[in-house]
DNA sequence: AGATTATTGTTAATAAAATAACAATAATAC
DNA sequence: GTATTATTGTTATTTTATTAACAATAATCT
């Protein structure tokens, strides 16, 4: 299949959790537009996405949810579970650590790191943390494939160093510091603050015009 | 001014916090290019932002920072304080509230809503936390701009519901459920989940390929 | 002083994403 | 059984965003 666009890659993922509770409540088939209304988008967009995956539903009667699931499962998720660690076990991070933990089957955060001692060596909703000194080496034994970063922004980017050089092949950056990687490494960077003056913005132009 | 893409507007948050620290260090000319390395894009876009702006900094010696920080603020900052208000404070919206309170002085976290009432009229970083029940009166009240949901996924659309209703003119959605809101509230949806999975299809992708 | 270099500002080209248009056709209505 | 309707799948168009190209020129070099 050629290459999908990152933003219908985006899609599928929102469009997999929707179609798993309405299969979950018992519904088997569904329409374009119905997709599109829960995710607040368009029917053809929609269709589209569908389309660029290589499925196809039937005309009149929609698409055949069970499969779809499948399918998107097949394109998004690996053979293997693709294990995660947390950099910075603070607000935010716990947070993650917390809410992740034990949901994916795919996707399972496997450890987190900090370099605070009083955190080092106890436990987060289950998860193990350790020093940052023993990244390299946990994150080799584990096989720790993705990082996310909620290290104190000044720490960004060592931090980044430090988990392209364990062998990551994927770090998500909550920093609002942005962060150098070698191609051959995925990184996706979001910025909260630079979210919120966004919406600031906006709210400002929507009531100073 | 013409419109502002906003993708522009975003990264004119990101080169001012950029700016910022660099005024701090007592520098006070910049070159497109130090911007660009700084933020890990290319020079061109960032001439292309500046230029947008109206801004034009001076041949050979780059932009005056001091000022080019001011045009940025003058553009996205409004005149008066914004107030902004967290619902639901679990684990994402205390840290939220956290890193936000005292922070800014154009953006103010200033209430919070739950339904919890262990947590309601207690204090969240000096942040009050209110009952759901009072949200449109405080809203109202206070003047409350923004509102940043971190709700459980269930409670997503009639929080944003309540939220619009109570005059919000702005939503930052971090429930990975999508919500529905009149075209004069603008909307910013984040789904750490999608992220995550994008990062791990990306990784998954190299590592079978 | 004249040549060279580094840098901006802007237009042109390309790429990515979203939307529109519409042909095909299964299901339903009459 | 024919017409109508609702829906898919796909191509075409438009919009948005990024990247490239390059002219203009201030600063530096020789
Ligand atoms: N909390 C939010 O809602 C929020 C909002 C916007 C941005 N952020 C960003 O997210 C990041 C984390 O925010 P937070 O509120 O959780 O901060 P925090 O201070 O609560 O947590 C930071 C954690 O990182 C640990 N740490 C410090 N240096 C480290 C290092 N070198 N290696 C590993 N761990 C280290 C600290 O011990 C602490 O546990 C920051 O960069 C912040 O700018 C957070
Ligand atoms: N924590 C994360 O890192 C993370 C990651 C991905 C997505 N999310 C999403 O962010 C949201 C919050 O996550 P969390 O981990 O903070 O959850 P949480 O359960 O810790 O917090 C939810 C809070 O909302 C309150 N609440 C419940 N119903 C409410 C209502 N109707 N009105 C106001 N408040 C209400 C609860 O009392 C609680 O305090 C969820 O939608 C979750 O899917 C969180």
């Amino acid at each position: 299949m050629k290459q999908l666009p990152h933003k219908t890659i985006a899609r599928l993922s929102q469009y997999r959790r929707s179609l798993l509770m309405c299969y979950a409540n018992g519904k088997n088939h569904i329409y374009s537009h119905e997709i599109a209304k829960i995710q607040h988008i368009t029917a053809v967009q929609v269709r589209r996405d569908i389309m660029l995956i290589g499925y196809t539903g039937t005309l009149r009667k929609g698409y055949n949810i069970k499969e779809l699931i499948d399918i998107i499962s097949k394109i998004i998720d690996s053979k293997d579970v693709i294990k995660v660690c947390v950099v910075g076990v603070g607000n935010l991070g716990r947070a993650m650590v917390n809410y992740f933990s034990g949901k994916r089957t795919k996707l399972s955060i496997v450890a987190c790191f900090d370099t605070d001692p009083n955190k080092i060596n106890k436990k987060v909703t289950g998860v193990k943390c350790y020093s940052v000194d023993d990244m390299k080496k946990i994150i080799k034994q584990k096989n720790i494939k993705i990082g996310i970063m909620t290290v104190p922004a000044d720490k960004a980017s060592e931090t980044a160093d430090k988990l392209v050089s364990a062998g990551i092949k994927g770090i998500l950056n909550y920093t609002p510091k942005p962060v150098y990687v070698p191609k051959d490494v995925f990184l996706e960077e979001y910025d909260m603050i630079t979210s919120l003056e966004k919406v600031a913005f906006f709210v400002k132009t929507h009531i100073e015009r």
